[in-house]
DNA sequence: ACCTGAACACCGTTCAAGT
DNA sequence: ACCTGAACACCGTTCAAGT
């Protein structure tokens, strides 16, 4: 027998999936339980769809890690300030990108590990470059200058994050996980007396505010050394390296 | 029927499995085919055995990734100097820990992600330390100073290695690769003209000195900073912060 | 144009069983 | 002590078929 009972609604549940819903939904997944936890199977069926439908609006998966990362990006830029000279700017930035890859911390491997091509990628990209371009910055120092404070940044997240997702993992606790650490530690560090002293002498701080104060003090080095190189062209010196100055050809 | 020919001798292939062999195996897979073409069952018939058999020395396979981990970290100190100021001593780390982390891509995403607590890693941990608090850092300074190298080489790495797994992929043909972004590039672009404008200038660069220039560059300004703090330290000014000298209280 | 289910070729890991 | 095979509960992706 037929009948429009029979015959089910034409689209009961989702009104169609689209590529900015998936996106949604695969970032809460990623938030709520980490990168390993995201498949396209258990996407789908937090989206009432089958998981094959999502090949429809993605060519693959990695795509889709490529469209979330992006989003990522999209969020460095939240909470900085338009005014300011480039200090202060980039202050702004890397704090906002630093909030940003903490709470996203399933987007560091993903960073770094494909291109930076992306439209919300490209726009911070530019503003930096502007903005270093405006201090005065010249040729391919302005992509330098750049470069300098996303590396920092990405790299001082790194392991913040991964300190965050064992805590999280571990209850919640970071007391309890430094705790766990220790024996741990006080056996590798066998042939290292120095580090488990080290290691001790954090007991009574707040290991939160140790990683604000670490990551100021690197972003201090990063920005002082920019000041410096920006110094020194102003008062046309040498081009900068790594090597100290006056040093660059090691009288043989 | 039966007979000591028909009976397979006690071990036929490998004189039995041990852990280094396993690790050793590992690196040499995720060295050729990076990090996704790393599964127990491939790795195991590498190794001539069982997938499962594994399982018996190591007890998951990101306790595997740990190891294959630390040995990386083991590479850092391959070929810096003992002698000379911190600074060459940096610059050697500095430079090891580049090299390493570009011939073993793969060790990217994994650093950061997992804590460094290998003995490997605390052997690079103690050494730099040391060096730092020789040099004259006090107090949380010299593991803050030792944390902004690591991060800062660790963040300038990430995109550099990216880039090389583009190009393996694509043939190992750098320019084909340039050739192949810009189209992409210049379509996402389409707001920001003077990015498509920065890409083009790079042309006629080469993109190995492009970067050797870029981590010579950032790499500069770390070491700046934390000359920049010592000498403040040393003649007694004030802490430290990221905060320009003189403006951490904004006169409201 | 969009979604589905079945199917393919994989995974990591467990475990009882072998030697 | 060390290794194996079968088995479980997953994967990403393809594709012919549906609406």
């Amino acid at each position: 027998m037929e009948s429009v009972w029979t015959r089910p609604p034409r689209r009961p549940k989702a009104p169609g999936l689209d590529r900015a819903q998936i996106v949604r939904e695969a970032m809460a997944l990623l938030d709520a339980e980490g990168l390993d936890a995201l498949s396209m199977r258990r996407l789908g069926g937090r989206l009432n769809a089958g998981a094959t439908s999502l090949y429809w609006h993605v060519a693959t998966k990695d795509e889709l890690l490529e469209l979330v990362l992006d989003e990522v990006y999209g969020e460095f830029r939240a909470h900085d300030s338009e005014h300011g000279g480039w200090r202060e700017v980039m202050l702004g930035f890397a704090y906002a990108m630093r909030d940003s890859l903490i709470r996203h911390a399933w987007a560091i491997p993903l960073i770094g590990t494909r291109p930076a091509i992306g439209p919300q990628a490209l726009r911070v990209m530019s503003r930096l470059t502007n903005t270093f371009d405006q201090a005065g910055f010249e040729g391919f120092d302005t992509e330098y200058a750049t470069a300098v404070v996303l590396s920092y940044v990405l790299g001082a997240v790194a392991p913040e994050a991964a300190w965050k997702t064992m805590t999280v993992r571990g209850g919640g606790d970071a007391q309890a996980v430094r705790a766990a650490m220790r024996p741990l530690l006080a056996e590798a560090a066998a042939g290292h007396p120095d580090l488990l002293a080290r290691f001790d002498s954090y007991e009574h701080e707040d290991p939160a505010v140790l990683r604000a104060l670490s990551f100021d003090f690197g972003l201090g080095c990063v920005l002082d050394g920019l000041a410096a190189r920006l110094d020194r062209q102003a008062t046309g010196s040498r081009p900068s390296s790594a090597r100290p100055a006056g040093k660059e050809s090691p009288a043989s």
